[in-house]
DNA sequence: TAGTGTATGTTATATCATAACGTGTCAAGG
DNA sequence: CCTTGACACGTTATGATATAACATACACTA
């Protein structure tokens, strides 16, 4: 996870986790596992859904869902806005992708099975999006929600600021 | 029809606070302490903002911007979308007043002035919105960003459940 | 009063999202 | 085998949310 973040050669991309790591690898790793968890949890994986997946994990960033579909259009797929809602919804409700409202845009989940409500850290400058170990959130969070009697079934933890890169250039 | 939300009678209403408490009390003085805290920052609060404001203080909940344009249409203010989102969008970067990204709604902030950077707890049976307090919660996630590096600069923490009400309905 | 900055009004359009319905696929049970 | 039912996908149509761009009005001040 902490190698150079290498796309076959030794170039570097926007890399929306901020820290280098192997791209290549995450990819594939990640396709792997969602193909174990559907199997897990009984839902199909089919070919819209996973190359829905595929170009979120290609595009290592938020996609929006008219971008998503416009390249599920290019390779022959449907090229109506309900085939690539469709395939997010299935994928962010499976926790193979989450939903960034503040960029009305979907990426896929680096982490799929584990047990984890990130907060996403979104560059104001790049638009690139990190996922954050958000534990500790979580719990500060249940518990000023269980101060209200409210009890929490999902949540959105978004923030915006400047990643490293872009702090360094908005110097 | 916008007649004041009047609860001088210690009636309660729904209250998207999952607290009880005297309804017409916070809205005017929310309204003082917006006024005194346009003028301390030099910015004007305009007829339609602090109609606006108004709106979403008697609305006590979060209102679309298209439902905030149609009150000030019948008010004689103008009905074209950008008149209520440039209001809303006043009254959010002055502190006034909170986007809830996942309702793609706006709603009146409770405690203008104070420097808190809340978290809401979205009821997903009767869409009430409670503003809870944050502050560990942003210390957490502050502490996350800061291990990768990113500098936070606005967040929008929203969790979906169910609020005291809607859990005692739905057992 | 003319000039400047800001706010508002208006036109038009962009962007995001879903309802509703028809068709295809496939596996389970008759 | 062949029906049936569940599910996914494709398509049409529309709804809901948001902003760009420009015109007008207002408030201040020099």
């Amino acid at each position: 996870m902490t190698s150079p973040h290498n796309h076959s050669q030794g170039k570097t991309c926007p890399d929306p986790a901020f820290a280098p790591h192997d791209h290549s690898h995450c990819t594939g790793d990640v396709l792997a596992r969602a193909e174990v968890l559907a199997a897990d949890r009984g839902v199909r994986l089919t070919p819209v859904r996973r190359r829905v997946l595929e170009i979120l994990l290609e595009a290592h960033r938020a996609l929006g869902a008219y971008d998503v579909l416009q390249r599920l259009a290019a390779e022959g797929f449907g090229n109506q806005p309900p085939v690539a809602y469709r395939a997010l919804e299935f994928l962010v409700e499976n926790g193979l992708a989450h939903r960034i409202r503040r960029l009305n845009a979907f990426m896929a989940c680096m982490h799929p099975g584990e047990d984890h409500s990130p907060a996403f850290l979104i560059c104001r400058v790049c638009d690139a999006v990190a996922e954050a170990p958000a534990a500790p959130v979580r719990v500060a969070l249940d518990a000023a929600a269980a101060g209200l009697g409210f009890v929490i079934e999902r949540s959105n933890l978004e923030a915006l600021g400047l990643c490293p890169a872009c702090q360094a250039g908005s110097a």
